[in-house]
DNA sequence: GTTTATTCCTGACCGC
DNA sequence: TGCGGTCAGGAATAAA
């Protein structure tokens, strides 16, 4: 499931490879994904050079020489792969993964390199969650699916005070606010659930009382941004630690090793040193929340 | 304005 | 082994 820190290890993965590429092809197997691709896409790519490869929450932003750029989202199931030129495919890899299965390459950018090298950037999304989007560079901040989002849970912009004043008032479960990406932008359920258990918050506790009286920052508050931060900086260490030998896995990117405390880990003890609960799984407005009600209050 | 439910999709998984 | 049912989840959209 990729969530902000997968996003941004498939952004570290495909920028070298991409950036000062020019695009040669770009063939569209199927007319749509989530949504149908904006007419005229392939002729608005073809013959660019990409520019930078930047994220802002989940959104991959391909920009290209002209002012365009390609927005692009994983949705569920969503990867990207590279494949180079003059160098075979790993034999057998999709035996094993039927869940990038060429079936499901549904969009392939071919590259010429200033390096003389050519590769192929190709979109595989068996679920189809995911999409493909054109905008202008200058209206990007006014595009519909990214001028509501909000702060970056990266760097030291979400702190105790900003949080604090967010989540002031809110009605919503602690797990529900998380997961608005009007208000954090990029977390998914997954980190969420982490987060909290990282800061030893219910999941189920309404959101506007971790802030102060008018939306103070408090220890509650501060504690979730710190825990935020860190698992979401976590994450994106250990994807970009998997990247090292990208080209020896599968070509594809986006996708690693990871080991969760709560998530998923219905049943298991707790692994706070000091907690002897065990992790319980409920259903917050349709989705798994993975938490310890023993020691997340 | 705020919050919740529904919808899209396919593969993995489970029980019979 | 095969079949049917359930579940997973991001975010637009509709509904409460």
């Amino acid at each position: 499931m990729p969530e902000l820190p997968e996003v941004e290890t498939v952004r570290r993965g495909l920028a070298p490879v991409m950036e000062g590429a020019r695009v040669t092809k770009v063939e569209l197997r199927r007319p749509d994904l989530r949504f149908p691709f904006p007419i005229g896409l392939a002729e608005a790519v073809e013959g660019r050079t990409f520019t930078s490869i930047s994220r802002r929450a989940k959104y991959l932003l391909m920009h290209l020489d002209d002012g365009t750029v390609l927005i692009s989202h994983l949705g569920m199931s969503g990867s990207f792969r590279i494949d180079w030129e003059g160098e075979a495919a790993v034999p057998g890899v999709f035996h094993h993964d039927r869940s990038k299965s060429p079936l499901h390459d549904h969009a392939v950018i071919d590259l010429a390199r200033p390096d003389g090298k050519r590769a192929s950037v190709i979109y595989n999304d068996p679920r189809r969650f995911g999409f493909l989007l054109l905008s202008a560079e200058n209206q990007l901040h006014e595009h519909p699916l990214l001028r509501n989002l909000g702060v970056e849970p990266t760097g030291n912009m979400l702190d105790g005070a900003v949080l604090a004043k967010m989540l002031a008032g809110k009605k919503a479960p602690l797990k529900a606010a998380l997961l608005d990406q009007t208000l954090i932008a990029g977390l998914g359920n997954i980190y969420v659930c982490e987060a909290l258990w990282r800061a030893k918050l219910s999941p189920l506790r309404l959101a506007g009382t971790i802030s102060g009286r008018g939306g103070k920052q408090t220890v509650r508050s501060e504690r979730l941004a710190t825990a935020i931060r860190a698992v979401i900086a976590d994450a994106i260490a250990a994807g970009g630690s998997s990247l090292r030998d990208y080209r020896q896995a599968d070509g594809s990117l986006g996708y690693f090793q990871h080991t969760f405390n709560v998530y998923d880990r219905e049943g298991h003890p707790c692994p706070s040193p000091d907690c002897s609960g065990t992790i319980h799984r409920i259903v917050q407005s349709g989705r798994s929340t993975f938490y310890c009600p023993t020691c997340q209050r």
